[in-house]
DNA sequence: TCTTGCTGTGCAACTAATTGCATAGTAGAG
DNA sequence: CTCTACTATGCAATTAGTTGCACAGCAAGA
């Protein structure tokens, strides 16, 4: 499983709440690996008895109580393991690329609106994630140390917009032209 | 769940055993839906009892017995009415890209290794989807109707390795040139 | 003959993740 | 004063998926 580690890269650069935490997984790091508060929630608490973070109870005033996470020198080092350990394969699931397979069994004007409306998803993201580069890494050879992971993740989500809008380009003009009609 | 959808995609091809449909996953359909046989069966089970698709026992010579799974007419307008609905975004979870950005938390030599591990995988696949194509559709422009989504997703899967393979190339560049070093 | 491997179907136990709900304080708009 | 929205944490029920195992027949090779 890997939402405990994305919790312990994330609480390794910052510590945070869950509440924190949920909202990163919204932005940043959810970008490549999505989780619910509750999941957060629940795992934290696992974390916590496995000793890899700490937690401190954080008055705040005009505001909730927080239950601020920290990682542990133990996390440290299961993060240090993890990382020498060879990634698995990834388990690839693409409801979009069944639909596009199953396309002559349904209903084609729709699956084209689905097209185009997963290519205006990629170029948002792509838009958001370009505004992201230009804002906290305008010169790529003076990046910060700490945050090479960070922008080397960042090109990556770039490539993969940019990937998926050519795709959906390149599936849209060859339906266009006429061919895969029913 | 879009597991239901990917095996009545499959068997709206060709009607198939659940040992049939676990090896279609190990190779076509599987490149971006992963299921195990055990799932498969379990799914099937549902789908049969929701009418979605009927089974005949066919004995073999020389083999075990088997369970014919074959669409039905539900099945058919159940695949018709998903298709017409939008997919959801899609929920990616890329252990590499956790990896990638928790890298200066950990082994940077193990990770450059993952990386080159990585990059192999996506070789490989490219090689087996370009053999695939080259074998199935040798005349882009002349794909026969039928087999226009099974088209269409083997450009994306070629799309995706080529841009997994750009991706890990940038980062490897990327550390050559010493920066991200610790 | 024995072992390995393929075809074929499935159950049981467990883990991961989703969905829906609950609670509670504060801030600001109308 | 009420309604909505945000901060903050979590439980319960369910679904989806993984891991490990079982059983059975047949074929081919050592």
């Amino acid at each position: 499983m890997a939402l405990e580690h994305a919790i312990l890269v994330s609480l390794a650069e910052k510590s945070a709440s869950g509440y924190d935490l949920a909202r990163r997984f919204d932005k940043s790091i959810g970008h490549f690996w999505k989780a619910s508060h509750q999941q957060i929630y629940k795992v934290l608490a696992r974390m916590e008895s496995d000793k890899w973070v700490k937690s401190d109870l954080v008055a705040q005033n005009g505001r909730p109580d927080k239950k601020v996470y920290a990682i542990t020198d133990v996390g440290r080092d299961e993060l240090l393991g993890w990382t020498a350990e060879p990634t698995p394969p990834e388990a690839l699931r693409s409801e979009f690329a069944v639909k596009v397979r199953g396309m002559q069994f349904g209903d084609r004007d729709a699956v084209v609106a689905d097209i185009h409306n997963r290519r205006e998803q990629h170029r948002a993201q792509l838009e958001f994630y370009l505004a992201d580069a230009a804002k906290n890494f305008p010169d790529p050879a003076a990046v910060p140390p700490e945050f090479v992971g960070a922008y080397l993740v960042l090109r990556g989500g770039i490539r993969a917009e940019e990937g998926g809008i050519a795709w959906c380009d390149e599936i849209l003009s060859y339906l266009d032209e006429g061919r895969g009609a029913r």
